[in-house]
DNA sequence: TTAAAATATCGTAATGTTGCGATATGTTGT
DNA sequence: ACAACATATCGCAACATTACGATATTTTAA
């Protein structure tokens, strides 16, 4: 049995997989969201103003992210709330913000 | 002094940098070569084998990555070998990796 | 039932990304 | 100097992403 000369596995499937994860997550305005999500449950509107985008961007944003399984959201009078479906966000969003986000907070 | 309604922070600049790497990151072929520099130093050639692209595709993968800092290369003889730069990669990795990649090895 | 609010969807134009073939550059051995 | 090898670069066509304005849907309140 040899120990040396080894390669780390993955099947070309799922490296298509997490790319396409990867590819939903690389975006300014979806990045702040998830942060926020992670945080806390929020309606379209308020993310949408948090971000400076329209509503109508904000939804599409979310709805993209909704589809790909990373949120789900449920319609509450007049709002939909979104919140973070996926649990091994928490650890990506960590290792996000350890290398470019600050750590402060503010209210 | 409050101690509720805090929200994470991140100026808009910061968002658009952490979405600018991932999204170097999120393509199956330059993940795969990710994972690979990682755990060692590959020329252009094996990781285009490896990746099963012709050579002047990986070309341009290690390319983008190199000019984002992720990669460093340095010319020996007719090879160049690739390194990882950027230290987070690591940790990101190994997020991915715990998501969506197995973690069984082959030789 | 009508109006207003909140969200969602659609068509579209602008822009960005990808992979390919061809060509260029740099390196080694003869 | 030349041929072969390894890598890099270029122009380009195919395709994907993005933001926007307009319009549609759902809900609440009057």
């Amino acid at each position: 049995m040899r120990t040396k000369a080894t390669k780390p596995v993955g099947d070309p499937q799922s490296f298509t997989e997490a790319a396409e994860c990867l590819k939903v997550l690389a975006h300014p305005v979806r990045l702040r969201m998830l942060q926020l999500l992670l945080h806390g449950r929020y309606a379209v509107g308020s993310l949408a103003e948090d971000c400076n985008v329209p509503d109508n961007v904000a939804s599409e944003h979310l709805r993209l992210m909704q589809r790909s399984g990373l949120f789900i959201s449920e319609r509450e009078g007049r709002c939909v709330y979104y919140q973070v479906a996926e649990p091994h966000l928490g650890k990506l969003m960590d290792c996000i913000e350890s290398r470019f986000l600050s750590s402060r907070k503010r209210k």
